[in-house]
DNA sequence: CGAAACTTTGAGGTGACTCAAGTGACGTGG
DNA sequence: CCACGTCACTTGAGTCACCTCAAAGTTTCG
């Protein structure tokens, strides 16, 4: 049972990402998976190491981090559940960079053999794998604008935006229901900023009607406010991609 | 002629990255190609469009960039001789970015459809193409940490420890005789800062012995300092994927 | 040769940082 | 069920890295 809500989780994931036929989903639902329950704040991936397995995670929130020699943190992704965290060792043998849980997570592991397999085998779900890659990338691309070119307020805006818009997608609920599960530490990671930064400028938020809520809960008050602080448009998110 | 000029450089691309044997050079060859000639600051990309061929970087220098609402551009990355430009619209109908060069420079043509169709037939040259693709993101992951979490100097010399050894790897030359083809400009739009902040850093870097020249045209003078000014590990480049 | 593009320099401003102290929420164990 | 430790949030004062704007050199190229 726990195999097959690992492995229906990654036909649902690859579904939105290709058409897939019933050879398609019956392959995939013959690949190897465990399930694992995981804390908060435990490394599913870590730099330097060769995974041999790849992580889904179905359950709970996870981020992708570097850290600079001097050591300082970047947060370079945030993970919602249905996302695949590794497609990158499908190819490349050594991870360059960290995925921690940031909430108490439920993941599934699939040998990476077995999807490298499978990809080669069925054109649409290689399709679908490719599509999934070449969206991180474009997520990563513009987070290197967010981080690059705008001020704290709209480069906060920016990710909480792109957050709640993957939480939706992912069928998490509405926007405006939603409660961060971020810390300011880990706002201040994603955005290159700091912590107290962070603090002050989500008031300023509050302030304008943007945001509600405070403490440890905010909430979206006014998606076209956030939307227009943050001048976000998803375009970059490829939603259409199927 | 000018057509297997084209392709000659794709199958060099890909034996740095995949086992090729014969049947997949072949393939290779058989691809349609044409070969063009840009000026300098000519875009290969448009954001918002679709391209339907892939486009490969011959000779010359690109960049990949970003716009902000408000105007201000983003360099999200570089690009050297054997470059594949846009691997993105194999499987994404729309452009997200823009590519231009800063140079001129000789592109191939190679339509999307061939490209990936001969990635289904050959596993060696998918496996070539996916690990482009994924190191593309790693290269991605660094810029969000450098531009996000490093100071102005480490950021600069970061990002020229990167443009040197990926110039290496291309073949063209040792990193001590390289000359930047980048404006002071280019090196603001690829670092988050401004050409003037980048004009002052510079003068460091060169008053502490990691650059030599000035103008147009710096050179390294150490290349041991200017690792250790970026605090630069080239992991992320996954060199040794092969 | 002239215009355009790039580099250089200065003076003044500011957004975000640092460091430090205090407050509040939560969970845990006695 | 209260006491305590931890972790996250909050706030303030002072500082600095980097920005803005502007003008003057310099190189490049058509």
């Amino acid at each position: 049972v726990a195999k097959d809500d690992g492995l229906l989780a990654l036909t649902k994931k690859l579904r939105r990402l290709a058409r897939l036929d019933d050879a398609d989903e019956q392959t995939i639902s013959d690949l190897s998976c465990s399930l694992e329950r995981v804390r908060a704040n435990r490394h599913l991936i870590i730099e330097g190491t060769q995974p041999t397995d790849c992580c889904l995670l179905i359950q709970g929130f996870a981020c992708r981090y570097k850290m600079s020699p001097s050591g300082a943190r970047q947060i370079v992704s945030f993970h919602v559940p249905g996302d695949i965290l590794d497609l990158q060792h499908l190819y490349l043998a050594c991870a360059d960079h960290y995925v921690q849980t940031i909430t108490p997570a439920i993941v599934a592991w699939i040998p990476k053999v077995q999807l490298r397999n499978i990809s080669q085998q069925r054109p649409a779900i290689s399709e679908a794998l490719w599509k999934d890659a070449l969206i991180d990338a474009s997520i990563f691309r513009e987070w290197v604008l967010n981080v690059g070119r705008r001020d704290a307020k709209s480069r906060i805006a920016h990710m909480l935006c792109e957050f709640v818009v993957r939480c939706q997608s992912a069928g998490l609920g509405s926007p405006l229901e939603i409660r961060l599960p971020l810390t300011q530490d880990q706002i201040a990671d994603a955005t290159g900023l700091t912590a107290a930064h962070v603090n002050r400028t989500m008031q300023t938020l509050l302030a304008e009607g943007v945001l509600t809520g405070g403490g440890r809960s905010y909430r979206v008050k006014s998606w076209r406010r956030l939307r227009s602080a943050a001048g976000f448009h998803q375009a970059y998110l490829h939603a259409d991609a199927a």
